[in-house]
DNA sequence: GTGGAAATGAAAATCATTTTCATTTGTGAT
DNA sequence: ATCACAAATGAAAATGATTTTCATTTCCAC
C-alpha cells in the first residue's frame, strides 16, 4: 500500500471545501507542482482509508473530496445565472442526525443544495 | 427530445427496488427483448424528467433508478450496503423556503440526502 | 402512398478511475 | 560509500459507465 503524498492534503485543503481528484490534479499542475494523476488518486483514496478526509458523488457521478471535520455549509444557487451563495445548515444539521438516529444509521454525513432564481434574474 | 420506451419502465418495476441503467438492459436481454442499450439510458433519463423515477449513486459511482412515490421525499444511504429508506423532510421545507427568502430567492427547489452506515453494515 | 419528425441502436467517443509495470527514490545494513 | 530491497511514482494502457454520432427504421398526418 502506499502512503499519502503530502502535497495532496496540502492542495485539497487550500481548495477548500470539495475538490475532485482531477482538480486537485489541474490545481497542482497550474501552481507547477509536479505529480502525477495516478499519485493524486492513490493519496486521496489513502487519506479516505484513514479517515483524514469524506469522499462523497457529484450529480454527475465524480467523487469529491474534502477534509473532515472541516465546518461544512450548504449553497444556494441561482439556475439561471449560477450565482452561489453560501449558507449556514443548522436545521439540516440536527435533522440529519435525528433522522439517521431514528433508522439505526451511524457515522452519517448529508448533502443539501437549494436552488431558484435569484432577486436579479 | 426522445421519450420513455415503456418496456423499459416495465423492466424496472419488475426488478423491484433498485437497477442501473446495465442492469436494466441485461435484464431485458435475458427475457429476450430486443432494445439497445442506447435506448435503455435514454429511456431512464426520460422517466427521471418526467419524475416518474428516482436516481440515486451507489458509492461507485454508477446510477441507480427506482420507482419513486409521487410524495416529494429524501433518502438516508447506507454508504455501504446501498439501502435506502424514504424519509420525510418537513425541516428541510422549511430551512429551504427561509434561506431562499433571506436571499431574495424565487421559484426554490432543494437537494438533500442523508449518507451513513445502516445497522446492519 | 409520401414526407418529415421522432425513435432506435451500433459503433465510436468521452471521461473518471484503476491497473500494470518499469523506473526512481528512500532507507537500513554492511 | 555501497549494496539490496521495499515503497513511491507516473506514463501508458485497460476498464467501465455514460454520451454522442449518425445512418436507418418506425410512425403519423396529410
Amino acid at each position: 500500500m502506499s502512503r499519502s503524498n503530502p502535497r495532496v492534503l496540502s492542495t485539497l485543503e487550500r481548495a477548500g471545501g470539495f475538490a475532485s481528484a482531477q482538480e486537485v490534479y489541474r490545481l497542482m499542475q497550474r501552481e507547477g507542482e509536479s505529480i502525477g494523476l495516478t499519485t493524486v488518486y492513490r493519496s486521496l483514496q489513502s487519506l479516505v482509508n484513514d479517515k483524514i478526509v469524506d469522499v462523497l458523488r457529484r450529480d454527475d457521478g465524480e467523487a469529491i473530496y474534502r477534509l473532515c471535520g472541516d465546518a461544512h455549509h450548504h449553497h444556494l444557487v441561482c439556475k439561471n445565472c449560477g450565482d452561489t451563495v453560501e449558507i449556514e445548515g443548522g436545521a439540516i444539521e440536527k435533522w440529519a442526525r435525528v433522522m439517521a438516529e431514528e433508522h439505526g444509521f451511524r457515522e452519517v454525513g448529508h448533502t443539501a443544495e437549494i436552488f431558484g432564481l435569484c432577486s436579479k434574474c
